[in-house]
DNA sequence: TTTATTTCTTGCCATTTGGCAATTTTCCCA
DNA sequence: TGGGAAAATTGCCAAATGGCAAGAAATAAA
């Protein structure tokens, strides 16, 4: 394992990368963010006792098509991939860890979908403010492209339900 | 391990059942459908050669939240979670099978989960009929809930194509 | 085959969301 | 602490999507 402490908004993953290792939020958090021709996309966000990676870099060997970045000051953990790989074949016991880290992973994105499909950004925005505090963690910006929608339709919504 | 052959459009998992199973597609397909107040979504499609079950109601010991139905004559191999789970605890080397299916899940589902907050509904449905056929194998009903979106809009959006 | 049912399409209009730009507010850092 | 940059809010209007309902088309049932 290896440690590192990182500032607010430092790059852990770069977009192009070829990524090598699985990483562990120790404190603070971090963003997955996607960059297209005109904009840059928050696809996901994650705070302090979670695991995340590029498992599709990872697993197929082509580079990152995300970068990630820390939200205030953070402590990360990282291993590379190829020793995990190795300890799960000496303790084979510990694949149950993987599979049911992979589990949980696969339940958020479940729920986060569903709301894509059931809700409107409206409801989507309460939904996610009752259940996380993720909303008084990042700046809205960052929020809109993580509910899909763009800054100024968010900050009407915010002002709607105010 | 169970195999049960189904008729178009039968029930393999009930809304409210409590699901102690794990399921195989061998031929034909499925869908999984969530009851809101005012629509049936169809959250998620699959077909041969997949895996699939309710990990939340399993996990958690829940009644599903889902109901999950065939999409035409299908053949569908079953398992208990439990002997599953005993099974892994024997040969712990497949915990790597189970850990890398539920890799794959997750790429899936994040895949997805990135149209949504990338792609308005046009796109989303033109990168869905590139990457895959399932638009061929479902009505444009379920095909739009899917996609987040009224059937009409879809009929729309197919409309602007031609 | 004929009938009945469901699905699909389309028009009309309301609502939601986006694009752009100006202003205000907040935040960062020199 | 002050000044500059980024973020947030808001108005205006356009575009996308939804709700509803009627008619056409496809599908299933008799």
């Amino acid at each position: 394992f290896n440690i590192k402490e990182y500032d607010n908004d430092q790059t852990i993953i770069r977009n192009g990368q070829y990524v090598t290792n699985y990483y562990f939020i120790v404190s603070g958090g971090i963003r997955i963010v996607i960059d297209t021709p005109d904009k840059e996309v928050t696809a996901w966000l994650l705070f302090e006792n979670n695991f995340f990676s590029d498992l599709e870099s990872i697993k197929s060997g082509q580079p990152s098509k995300a970068k990630v970045l820390t939200i205030g000051k953070s402590t990360i953990l990282s291993i590379e991939a190829e020793k995990m790989h190795q300890f799960y074949k000496q303790h084979p016991e510990w694949q149950e860890f993987g599979r049911k880290m992979m589990e949980e992973l696969c339940l958020n994105l479940v729920e986060t979908l569903i709301s894509f499909q059931i809700m409107d950004a409206e409801t989507r925005y309460l939904h996610l403010l009752k259940k996380s505090d993720i909303i008084n963690r990042v700046p809205l910006k960052q929020l809109a492209s993580y509910l899909g929608i763009t800054p100024s339709s968010l900050s009407r919504i915010r002002k709607n339900i105010r």
